[in-house]
DNA sequence: CGGTGTGAAAACCTTCACAGCG
DNA sequence: CGCTGTGAAGGTTTTCACACCG
């Protein structure tokens, strides 16, 4: 997802996968849950249905930070919270600053999940002079004529865009100028950084849309239960075809149905 | 990230893999923008930059799908686009359900990307009464007791949860129960579902999380280029920790609280 | 020539299954 | 005994590099 530099070249052990990262947060999530409720120790298969994800996996997980488990009891509830925590860079806290401050821009501010790890708001911003100074969530908006500034002075390393997507590029390449190094763009557009640079990506509609993808695909099976779809499959493939433009004769597959209808310009 | 059940144990050659599926939507939107450009045809190395992925990986995504190039020109921006809604399900529309109309579900419902693409806003539901038939972006709230007649009405089989964290699961269970086979979570828990449900989360603070993680590496790799880190977070595991207990002295809570301060490496 | 489509190699991730420790 | 930690196997995704075609 990051669109910046390749995360090391694992130049040696080291390195954890980036898959083992995106769990990470996962984990300390159930994790915490267990402390508030004074549970002490946990076992992987107990801690990997809580974060939803099987056993096995947790462990090899957990094997890239060490060895924090005791066999045949299982894992210290308080002591992982604390190494997870520390891995993930969680135990400094992260000023962060928001800009565009529009319905999603102002949900995040006021996001309970963020204040509680390890993040701080440091500020929101919004180029409408019209809500410089509102508070939202508690927090006075700032106009963006002073971006630069309030990134300096707090030392921010981590911004998150919640602009509309036509000035998510220029709000990106100041953030950068002033010093950011970690993006979160909720901006449907891809961000372009220079090397050394962090994005991460969330996009609403793509999410919905891979869950279209499925829903489709289920939709398409109901009829005929188990080994099926391929007798489908196989069969449409000689028979759809819109061509691009010139031949027909070419072409692989081309599932389901029609070709014209819908689609606008 | 599906919970629900593994997507096609592939069969045979008919299953495009879900890393491709996942990318579908924004060689999409790339196209989408080439089209209203009007630009009539667009080579993998153009769209692989304009979608922010590389090249190579871009045509294989393409073949799964089926030979849809012209050597030595390129994509048909119009035909792509066709082509990848048909894949992704978007040639009909969806209709959505919101439920938890608060800043994130009114971000949501008035979010342009849904209604484009595809998707449509069937219904807004919120459990808090003063909130009934207030008009969001445009569409009155319904209460929550009206969920399932709702669903089963409009045929809704997407569903979106915006709610708290601690009322997802029940109204992921109603969802479930009146029909709806697709959930995108923006609560921070993990759902369970029956098998057949697909699942997808969206998380903001994990996701910040993750920055986090790559930002505290890229601190500790700038006074050193190579291997610092390593003989640091050694010396951290033998050194600070408060002991994986032999004790359970129950628990005390304050996450960070107790723990030794160090870190700041 | 320029650019797609694709086998084959490499990298990465997950799952298995069990040795070994508390 | 129960459960962690981990080599090894299996699967998936990415990348390479080039044959082939318009």
């Amino acid at each position: 997802m990051a669109t910046g530099r390749t995360h090391r070249p694992a130049t040696r052990s080291r390195g954890i996968p980036e898959a083992t990262v995106a769990r990470l947060p996962l984990y300390l999530r159930a994790l915490t849950a267990l402390s508030e409720r004074s549970v002490p120790t946990v076992s992987s298969e107990e801690l990997a249905a809580a974060a939803g994800v099987n056993s096995a996996k947790l462990r090899k997980d957990f094997s890239y930070l060490g060895s924090y488990g005791t066999r045949g009891v299982g894992y210290d509830v308080e002591y992982l919270v604390y190494q997870i925590s520390r891995e993930l860079g969680l135990t400094q806290d992260w000023p962060v600053v928001i800009v565009g401050i529009g319905n999603l821009g102002a949900a995040l501010a006021g996001y309970g999940g963020f204040a509680s790890r390890g993040f701080r708001v440091a500020a929101l911003i919004d180029a409408d002079p019209a809500m410089t100074g509102k508070p939202v969530a508690g927090i006075p908006v700032q106009h963006s004529d002073d971006l630069e500034k309030i990134i300096e002075e707090d030392g921010v390393s981590i911004g998150v865009i919640a602009t509309p997507a036509g000035v998510a590029q220029q709000v990106c390449d100041r953030l950068v100028a002033a010093g950011v190094t970690s993006i979160l763009n909720f901006a449907p557009t891809v961000l372009s950084v220079p090397d050394g640079v962090d994005v991460r990506k969330v996009d609403l509609s793509i999410e919905l849309q891979i869950l279209a993808f499925h829903e489709q695909r289920k939709a398409g099976e109901e009829s005929n239960a188990e080994a099926d779809t391929d007798a489908d499959a196989e069969a449409a493939v000689a028979a759809v075809p819109p061509a691009p433009r010139g031949t027909t004769g070419a072409g692989r597959k081309g599932p389901d149905g029609d070709v014209p209808a819908v689609m606008p310009a």
